[in-house]
DNA sequence: CAGTAAATCTACTGGCGAGTAGGTACGCCC
DNA sequence: GGGCGTACCTACTCGCCAGTAGATTTACTG
């Protein structure tokens, strides 16, 4: 989880605009993730940053500069994190596993700034949605590219640029509400989870139910 | 669509309870699912509504009980129109299939319902969030009782209720997302997109990139 | 054609929260 | 240690919106 400031008494001690600018952002994060955008309030934001909230003004603009500004933070970090992870010279599966595991490991570590991305800034209507929708976009597309190279080497050139797009949107919203589900039970393993939901998109219920399962390649 | 009862002129016309509470509904789920709870405002509703902001609150009380009476309201009518659509007798894959085909079905023609259910609802906490989990979890079990099922009658009892519970979720955030990108993408029949689903989940991309289908089967 | 009760209105209050004006103290550098 | 800039604060304004008090109209009912 991330930052919890103790409580203000009286003046805070001198800091240089960058740190500050960072422990607001963490709390910012972490009240936005707990009440959403509207609920949130400034004077809380500040307060759990241990400042007033004219810094947060001088610091960050804005309500909405200041959530914008969360949110791309938080997807940065997390597109990076699963572009980290994934292994792009192995075959379509192997990526695609390494890929959620990478997905579901951020999630499990950072559950705030989960909340703020998945459920907060989808719901709000302005430039945040847009914000969002742009590096959702990027996930989708991701997959979808991984899907139509993986037909295309398969020697079907069926799949068509928007059914993959909307396989990878389903796709993409499954891994969304499975990491909501996982909140809710935070007492299995990441790995778990990751390979439950690979299992369902690679496999499919149809081999799900006769026991066909998948295994990730046994390695090293 | 929904209503959008003519602009306000002068005092509305004499109506009984009933008929006025409807049309107050009907405004309430429309001005939700445009703006989001908070930024909804009462005075909008009424406007909207064709009568004035006392009446809202001699009729459906607090904004918050206004609220959670629509997503009772919107819940109810969407899972009987699923709980209607499905066909209890058949094999698994087209009970699964009857299922989605109802959803969307259903998502397409009340898209101001879903909007309100879906990303409203799920986004603001305290009481709102549990009358909607308590109907994601109707569906969540009924898909998660479906897959059980069908792996007992395939003699393969290795699916544990948790592990069930947990596809299921996947399943419905599956669903949830592509009713989304499907609001976006509108010039694509229920049909289709349902069928996409379909595919994904019960075939699994592993099948998929190697050109195998699943077709519903011809029937009459 | 009253009489009445339900349906409807106008016009307010009270509070909360975004954003700001203007002042204070703290560290730093010569 | 005295200036000086910047980090920081207290204490407001102002608008919006949930919720209400009390007057007023209008359809039935006898």
């Amino acid at each position: 989880m991330h930052a919890d400031q103790p409580v203000r008494t009286g003046r805070a001690k001198r800091l240089p605009r960058a740190v500050r600018e960072r422990q607001i952002m963490d709390a910012a994060v972490d009240v936005f993730s707990r009440l959403g955008f509207h609920a949130a309030s400034m004077d809380e934001i500040s307060e759990v940053a241990g400042i007033s909230k004219p810094m947060l003004y001088a610091y960050l603009g804005s309500k909405e500069e200041l959530f914008a500004t969360c949110i791309r933070r938080e997807a940065t970090m997390m597109i990076e994190a699963i572009a980290t992870g994934v292994e792009p010279d192995q075959p379509p599966d192997v990526q695609l596993w390494s890929g959620l595991r990478a997905f579901f490991g951020f999630v499990g570590e950072n559950r705030a700034s989960w909340q703020v991305l998945h459920r907060q800034a989808s719901s709000q209507g302005g430039p945040f949605a847009a914000e969002l929708a742009e590096m959702r976009g990027r996930a989708v597309s991701l997959v979808a590219a991984l899907l139509v190279h993986s037909s295309r080497s398969g020697e079907v050139p069926s799949t068509s640029e928007r059914e993959a797009e909307s396989l990878a949107a389903a796709l993409v919203g499954a891994g969304e509400s499975l990491a909501d589900w996982w909140l809710d039970h935070p007492d299995e393993p990441a790995g778990v989870v990751a390979s439950r939901l690979m299992n369902l998109v690679w496999m499919g219920f149809g081999d799900l139910v006769q026991g066909n399962v998948w295994h990730a390649p046994s390695r090293r």
